[in-house]
RNA sequence: GUCCCGGUAGCUCAGUCGGAUAGAGCAACAGCCUUCUAAGCUGUGGGUCGGGCGUUCGAAUCGCUCCCGGGACGCCA
């Protein structure tokens, strides 16, 4: 964009001096403050060490080479700073673009290439809590920009349905249902100790009745498979409500179906030695920590392997970048995994952990520990119920991904305009207020006549939009979008405030205006999209 | 002991490949609704950017080191 264009201007001016310089190699920044311009760049300063001469001077012979035919005035300031003044044609003449182009107004060109996506993976064994629910709306936020900025995406779920905790789950409930029967017997040591765990046990046996009071393993397997699938459904629901839908749903007993294990250890065998009865898988040949046990020496394998296989299988399907939003326990997962990719010809590049960090409840002032054993867990559920989609979205994807997170459930609860979701919404519905009543105006969509500041700074924060787009995207940080919505936001009701949007006395004005408003309430509702917040037109 | 994340206003957090006077929200205080939605706007106060040393025209940002908080380091998943 407006970036983009003064990039090229000092570039081509820097060649007049025989100076060859990248675009990429100018930054523009946006001013602070007016009284320095529009945008600045700092390039004279940056050159004045290779030139060996005072940056004020070489910002002076640069300007003199530069086409300002779009500019107001430019000016040298401290100790060398370019300041580009611009005309207000030269940034209202994207009002057009943006109104022509909409909804795909900052969308990357396409870039034929496939990103693979897996966040949540929760095990069914119990209902989403808060955490998966941070995790939830981080990767769908990825995922939504990924798609935006050109990339096919595949948003994927990954079912751990064969492991110890299903088992575990599988006891669990058997003994709620016996105990339901009458029977007596004592929860298992590392039990799930949930009421909904009751609840189900409930249900179960109004289905079957006693058919089950058998102690033995077809009855264990029945409820192993019904508890684990019953939990699948209510975390899909949950995820639905929560607007998270994924493409695809791998299940782990499909995974290691037929003899995937065994080839993967085939062709892995290269890579790996034994010692004390069990086999080590060399990592460490790859960057990793230490080497890894892939069997132990009591002949089981360890789950490094069905999750190697997955990872193979993720990227045999379509993908050329994997991406895995982990919890931040998981980090030391991540060495083990590159490497053992690398051991089929991967690059490590091809995958990249996305660490979500922990979340903290605070509750009265005080952290309140969850505890799988009491199961006092907030719930994906309950938070919904409690503070609503849209906020609570907003509120896990406004902080960055990589900072502990301090949920506060008193504040939540209190649902009031501390939550800033509620700013940015407002903001829009009185965009779309202003718009349903202006339609006896026509719409003047070509930016002419605007010229004060609120209306320049809105402008430009219009224009910024592309970028901080490509910025999310490539730095895998949502929150990057919640800042922007926030400014704009923040800038809509300065405009508001300050200026009468439909004037009588000024139909010609009022038509600009509106064509203002109808560009911005574009951006700020893509923006909101992105983060899957909706943008109600009234409030 | 090793690795990861963090330490910026009373609280929660931003801070544009190192830039001009370090910002926002909340909280506090003072104003603003006969006119498009006051879930809003305007203004005020509030800081040893965890400490120290270094790199340079310039450091919250980069390097070294120390301190504090959270997490991870198993033939667990």
């Amino acid at each position: 964009m407006i970036e983009n264009y003064l990039q090229t201007l000092v570039k081509d001016a820097a060649e007049q001096l025989g100076l060859s310089l990248s675009v990429s190699q100018v930054v523009i920044e946006t001013s602070k403050d007016a009284a320095h311009g529009d945008y600045a760049t700092n390039i004279a300063m940056q050159l004045s060490r290779q030139l060996r001469k005072n940056p004020r001077e070489v910002a002076s012979q640069l300007i003199a080479r530069l086409d300002q035919s779009k500019m107001e005035k430019i000016e040298i300031a401290g100790p060398g700073f370019i300041n580009f003044f611009l005309k207000p044609s030269a940034l209202t003449q994207y009002i057009p673009l943006i109104i022509e182009q909409g909804e795909n107004f900052g969308n990357g060109a396409k870039q034929q290439k496939t990103v693979n996506i897996e966040f949540v993976s929760a095990n069914p064994t119990g209902k989403l809590h808060l955490g998966h629910a941070r995790g939830a709306s981080v990767g769908d936020s990825l995922a939504r920009l990924f798609t935006k900025s050109g990339y096919e995406v595949i948003k994927e779920f990954y079912v751990n349905d064969a492991g110890v905790q299903i088992n575990n789950l599988g006891h669990s409930l058997y003994t709620r249902y016996l105990n339901l029967l009458g029977i007596n017997k004592a929860m298992p040591e590392n039990g799930y100790f949930s009421e909904d765990l009751i609840a189900i046990a409930q249900m179960l046996m109004d289905e079957v009745g006693d058919a089950y009071k058998e102690e033995n393993d077809t009855s264990l397997e029945f409820f192993k498979s019904r508890g684990s699938s019953i939990f699948l459904d209510i975390i899909r629901q949950d995820l639905a409500a929560f607007k998270v839908i994924f493409d695809v749903y791998s299940f782990e007993s499909k995974v290691k179906e037929k003899d995937a294990i065994s080839r993967l250890l085939t062709k892995l065998a290269p890579y790996t030695y034994v010692e004390e009865g069990a086999t080590f898988l060399r990592t460490t040949q790859f960057g990793d920590d230490k080497d890894r046990v892939i069997i132990k020496s009591n002949g089981e394998h360890t789950y490094f392997l069905p999750d190697i296989v997955y990872h193979l299988d993720k990227l045999g399907r379509k993908a050329d970048l994997l991406i895995d939003v982990l919890g931040a326990d998981h980090h030391g997962y991540i060495g083990r995994m590159k490497s053992a990719l690398q051991m089929f010809g991967y690059g490590p590049e091809t995958l990249e952990v996305q660490i979500i960090q922990m979340v903290r409840i605070i509750k009265d002032g005080e952290e309140l520990k969850m505890s799988k054993r009491t199961g006092n867990a907030i719930t994906l559920e309950e938070l919904i119920a409690e503070v609503g989609v849209d906020a609570a979205r907003y509120f896990f994807i406004a902080k960055s991904a990589s900072t502990h997170f301090d949920f506060d459930l008193n504040l939540a609860q209190e649902r009031t305009s501390a939550n800033p979701v509620y700013y940015a919404q407002y903001a829009h519905a009185r965009l779309s207020a202003v718009l349903s009543k202006g339609t006896i105006y026509p719409l003047d969509t070509s930016g002419n006549g605007l010229h004060t500041a609120e209306e320049l700074s809105l402008v430009k924060q219009l224009i910024a939009y592309p970028g901080v787009v490509l910025d999310a995207t490539t730095t895998r940080e949502p929150y990057k979008v919640a800042n922007y919505i926030q400014k704009l936001a923040s800038l809509v009701h300065s405009y508001y405030t300050e200026v009468r949007i439909l004037d009588d006395t000024n139909p010609l004005l009022t038509s600009a205006r509106l064509g203002l408003s109808k560009a911005t309430q574009i951006i700020l509702k893509d923006a909101l999209s992105l983060l899957g917040v909706s943008a109600p037109i009234s409030m």
